[in-house]
DNA sequence: AGGAAATTAGGACAATCGACCTAATGAGTC
DNA sequence: GACTCATTAGGTCGATTGTCCTAATTTCCT
């Protein structure tokens, strides 16, 4: 096999190991086994264990702004665009549930760890909400854009904290209804009262 | 010394490590040089890691019941002690930026450990819940006193994730300032509009 | 097919982990 | 002060960790 496709099949699963048992957690042998690769083979695609983190993030970080660019392409709509980062936790309430939200816990894990990564898995959280930011800002919102953006992802970091904590899927149902009605009262900018 | 005191000083050097550091990460050795006690003395107050562990969640069970029945005693009103509640993000803010809830990632990372104790540590959660609960209740939402309660919990889950993760404490009280404004208009039962 | 380079497997290494054991020290009683 | 029991210190154990090294294998080019 390529070298590139090992090394992929590495970062995918590290990237799936550390989301279900966190970083710290899985040792090179799980990840071995996988793979079915040998631990040995980890040192010629990798230097340390930390680079295959860098690895996960970076992978993490692209595949974010793909969706995001999805979510930008599927609609015009920026109230539209902003729900498909909501049903984003319908969506992955399977796993949220059991694991919570991979962006919040990897990074709670690496401030508790004092990891040199950790500004780097933050940087998960600035795309999103920069692109919620520039939603906000078509909205019309353009003074409290990243006011609104840090709200909504405030939310969804709850949600998936407490369902994740609770095994609780009708929470979130209802957690993400009233976030989309939420986004409703947001959209109209209103300087003056609506002419009718 | 008392054994009482000296598992009492090791349940509460271990209590905040596990805070700082995580459970996993914390070592025997990181107790020891904490409370300048020997590593194998640990083993004549506890029978294994998992034992601390449980004696530092019930540890905090106690204090967060106190904490609850202190903010009962302290204002009549019920808004004003869900505003204690919400205080408490204020007043650990330091803490919560670099390291979190510590209830929210204690049972994020034994959820991802699968450990036993995790349903002990959720347990935590289910005090904040009922006690919340309890006081929307007062208010004259006693329909949906426990959907509101855990609203106001996911807020502070996600305060605490997105302030820790941006080490931004004015995101922090402007969101203090929007769950409070969002508790005064919970007051009214209002099953009839107001007559004026 | 043959040979060089890339890739992989598997073992060995020191360090660290939780756990256990035993001897030394402490305090309190007769 | 001697005796007993509670408490602590320090060392040892096997298992596991990340890391490193080397030989075997595969891939690819001529």
């Amino acid at each position: 096999m390529s070298a590139a496709a090992t090394r992929l099949q590495i970062v995918e699963a590290a990237d799936r190991l550390f989301y279900e048992q966190g970083f710290e957690a899985t040792a090179f042998a799980n990840i071995a086994a996988a793979t079915g690769l040998s631990r040995g083979n980890f040192y010629y695609h990798f230097k340390a264990k930390d680079e295959i983190l860098d690895a996960v993030i970076t992978l993490r970080l692209e595949r974010t702004s793909l969706l995001l660019e999805g979510w930008q392409a599927a609609a015009e709509a920026p109230g539209e665009r902003i729900r498909s980062f909501i049903g984003m936790l319908i969506g992955n309430r399977a796993k949220i549930m059991l694991y919570g939200c991979p962006v919040g816990t990897l990074c709670a894990e690496l401030a508790k760890l004092d990891h040199i990564a950790n500004s780097r898995a933050s940087e998960l959280f600035t795309l999103f909400r920069a692109w919620l930011a520039g939603q906000f800002a078509l909205l019309g919102r353009t003074s409290d854009a990243d006011a609104l953006a840090m709200h909504l992802l405030m939310r969804s970091q709850g949600v998936a904290t407490l369902a994740a904590a609770f095994r609780d899927e009708a929470f979130i149902r209802r957690e993400v209804s009233e976030m989309n009605t939420w986004l409703e009262a947001q959209s109209p900018p209103a300087p003056f009262p609506p002419a009718n």
